[in-house]
DNA sequence: GTAGGGTTGTCGC
DNA sequence: GTCAGACTTATTCGG
DNA sequence: CCGAATAAGTCTGACGCGACAACCCTAC
């Protein structure tokens, strides 16, 4: 048995979880994680994987039998999967926000009043939370991935069904959805005899089997854990399961949805039973019980914890319970997309701002603990500490730097650096690091952090203080490390030309463009996961008629999955080599299209499409990932606004130019803009015009 | 048995 | 990462 | 001053490239 640290206070935390043991079965193993200590007085037990493993598939047996022996268990009554997966219809059907808070709220506020008590109805809200997001555990624990995706879960639908794969994969793209292929499926299967009905603590551990599984012959093993599951699916159960195991609920609620549900939740649980009236006073509790929650979340990203610390301070407190600390990732702050410097200009006004460069790299969140030791965070809240062990005496020398900095949560971008011409490198080489047992000596991709904000600082929390104290704690306290730790660079200005030249320059100097923050006042508080208005980005491919625009030949299309279902969802498309008249395959497109262009194109290109590739088609052949669903005859130009163009190990536009013909083009953050009436597909941008804009751009980079 | 290529999944952007 | 679409919430406008 | 129209803000779910990691399978 594991002890967490849920909050300062753990001594209560003992005698709870002693009585737990008695009233449930094995949630214990199940849901709790492995919390890092922060101050380093919690011993963390790892879970137990043989009892886990044993248990497993019995657990329905072994709930039946303590239920036979002990009148207190009996009022603990397994919540059935049966009804969360009520609930994800109701909520797949009404599209409505407010409406579906109530659908989900309600259902929350059932699991708190059912449980016997305070702990079984803690257990089963964290299951059916988890369940709701979709995901296992913390986003910063590790190997919580299910490991498996489309195909694996066709394979194992062909199996439980004992149907050929090239039949499910037909259905599958008639309904766009596997979830209803195995709904579809399971109903035609004669059922022998009913099933027990699944349980959320047996669907919530059985998924965390999947994940659990590794090694050798652990893709059969995970099929057998589905089958057996699906064995048990009555109703819609079979629908969800399968949209849980492939990662899409596709229920109109997400996580913010989630919290804010329970919220109010919480809200009506405390407010006692029945009560629903709209009383000024309910109403105040409920919106501070939604600030609460979204403030203690995004400080604490942690359900457990939340859930635990509501029940036991009640929501109107979690927020006080749930506080940022070094050992546990902040959701980091977002910036809003802008298309000109007039916007950026009206947003912001007459208010002072700073402009920063956009680095090209990765977020990196670094967090420097009482006891000396440090993490790593990325944009996702993922602990990517082990990728960069490099780090760890950068951080080192920070604090040799200056004895006094004891804890500290820096936000930063961590970019890829060559040494040896003191210049930044591209985003493609630093994604070339390795992500697992890194070794210091093994890398051989430098890194530089640009840091450019301050969070915590010597157990004092910092987010709440404006942008410009904050840089104040930065330029007092961290010190910069020339190649190792700088400070991104910035210039405080309100002058629209000092400001375009800027931009410019960032770009000049490898970067993607600037960041803008409000310096002053409320508004420039750093707000974790919050895509402030005062926080924004600028990239020259955000500018109409700046940046790189191509003009594409289309080759093939893919059939469209969930709300695309029965029109194409994306395009593959191609450069024009003028030498040999060939359609060089580039890249695919599936952004930028309105619904209603989407189901004309599907109109005018589904008379194309041609049982075959042109012979004049260029794409890797040896590679199945590079062929479309269909193939079309050229008839169809798109223009594509881009980032960046890469070098492609599937794509193979400009490749006869290269002396490599293995590698070819392709691009960056592809977008439709519009189709091209007046090109001809020979008309369409040529291949050694993509070189060219490739080289010209390495130029700048290298 | 293991070495290496192909395929799939995850996670950065 | 980009983008569109559906809602919800805030703001403006006309009577 | 109020209600309707409009604008702005949120949230969700479609979809992009390419890198590593993990697994499977085949050849030796």
């Amino acid at each position: 048995m594991k002890k967490i640290q849920l909050d300062e206070t753990t001594e209560d935390l003992e005698t709870c979880k002693g009585s737990k043991d008695v009233e449930m079965t094995t949630a214990d193993e199940t849901t709790t994680s492995k919390h890092e200590e922060v101050e380093g007085d919690i011993e963390n037990h790892k879970a137990n994987n043989e009892i886990l493993e044993a248990k497993s598939l019995l657990q329905i047996d072994h709930e039946v039998h303590r239920t036979e022996n002990s009148s207190k268990i009996i009022a603990n009554k397994p919540v059935q999967y049966a009804a969360l997966c009520d609930v994800f219809e109701k909520l797949e059907e009404e599209t409505g926000r407010l409406k579906n808070l109530a659908i989900a709220s309600e259902f929350f506020c059932d699991i708190l009043k059912r449980g016997v008590n305070q702990d079984v109805a803690e257990q089963n809200l964290i299951e059916v939370t988890y369940l709701m997001i979709n995901r296992l555990g913390p986003d910063y624990e590790p190997d919580l991935e299910l490991g498996l995706g489309e195909t694996l879960l066709l394979k194992a639908l062909a199996q439980s069904t004992g149907r050929e794969l090239r039949h499910i994969k037909d259905d599958y793209h008639k309904a766009g959805d596997i979830g209803k292929v195995a709904q579809i499926s399971r109903s035609r299967q004669p059922i022998m005899f009913k099933p027990k009905p699944l349980t959320i603590h047996q669907v919530f551990q059985n998924l965390a089997e999947v994940a659990k599984s590794t090694g050798n012959s652990s893709q059969s093993r995970k099929i057998g854990i589905i089958n057996r599951m699906l064995a048990a699916c009555a109703g819609q159960e079979a629908k969800f399961l399968m949209r849980s195991l492939e990662g899409k609920l596709r229920i109109n609620f997400g996580e913010k949805s989630v919290l804010v549900a329970l919220a109010k939740a919480f809200a009506e649980f405390e407010c006692g039973t029945g009560n629903h009236s709209e009383s000024e006073a309910d109403l105040n509790a409920l919106v501070r019980a939604q600030d609460q929650i979204k403030e203690a979340f995004a400080q604490t990203p942690n359900y457990e914890m939340i859930i635990h610390n509501c029940l036991k301070y009640g929501v109107g407190h979690v927020a006080e319970h749930c506080t940022l600390k070094p050992g546990i990732p902040v959701k980091p702050m977002l910036a809003k997309p802008t298309k000109s410097i007039t916007e950026i200009m009206d947003t912001l006004q007459d208010r002072k701002f700073t402009c920063e460069y956009k680095y090209d790299g990765e977020r990196a969140q670094v967090h420097l603990l009482p006891d000396g030791s440090m993490r790593v965070y990325s944009r996702n809240s993922e602990n990517m500490t082990e990728r960069y062990p490099d780090l760890i005496p950068v951080i080192d020398e920070l604090r040799a730097k200056n004895p006094e900095i004891r804890s500290l949560i820096l936000d930063s971008e961590c970019v890829a650096w060559n040494l040896e011409s003191h210049e930044i490198l591209p985003f493609q080489i630093l994604a070339t690091r390795k992500r697992k047992e890194v070794q210091e000596k093994d890398i051989k991709v430098r890194v530089c952090l640009f840091v450019f904000d301050v969070l915590y600082f010597n157990g004092e929390s910092i987010i709440q203080k404006p942008l410009n104290e904050r840089r104040e704690y930065l330029d007092k306290h961290v010190i910069e490390i020339p190649e190792k730790l700088q400070f991104a660079t910035r210039l405080d200005s309100t002058s629209v030309d000092e400001m375009s030249a800027f931009l410019d320059q960032s770009v000049h100097d490898s970067c993607e463009g600037l960041m803008i923050k409000a310096l002053f006042g409320k508004e420039s508080h750093y707000e974790p996961s919050k895509r402030s208005k005062y926080w924004l980005k600028l990239k020259k491919d955000y500018l109409e008629g700046v940046g790189d625009s191509l003009d594409l030949v289309v080759i093939g299309g893919y059939i469209g999955k969930g709300k695309r279902t029965g029109w194409y969802g994306g395009f593959l498309l191609a450069s024009y080599n003028q030498d040999t008249g060939e359609y060089e395959s580039i890249c695919k497109i599936g952004t930028g299209f309105s619904e209603e262009l989407l189901a004309s194109l599907t109109e005018q290109l589904k008379p194309k499409e041609t049982p075959k590739p042109k012979p004049s088609y260029v794409y890797d052949k040896d590679n199945s990932n590079a062929e479309p669903d269909v193939w079309f005859e050229p008839s169809m130009v798109f223009e594509v606004k881009v980032a960046d163009l890469t070098t492609s190990p599937l794509y193979k536009s400009g490749a006869s130019y290269f002396g490599n013909r293995d590698k070819g083009i392709s691009l960056r953050f592809p977008r439709f803009i519009q189709i091209r009436t007046d090109k001809a597909t020979e008309d369409a941008t040529s291949s050694e015009q993509i070189v060219e804009m490739y080289e010209s751009q390495a130029v700048v980079q290298s």
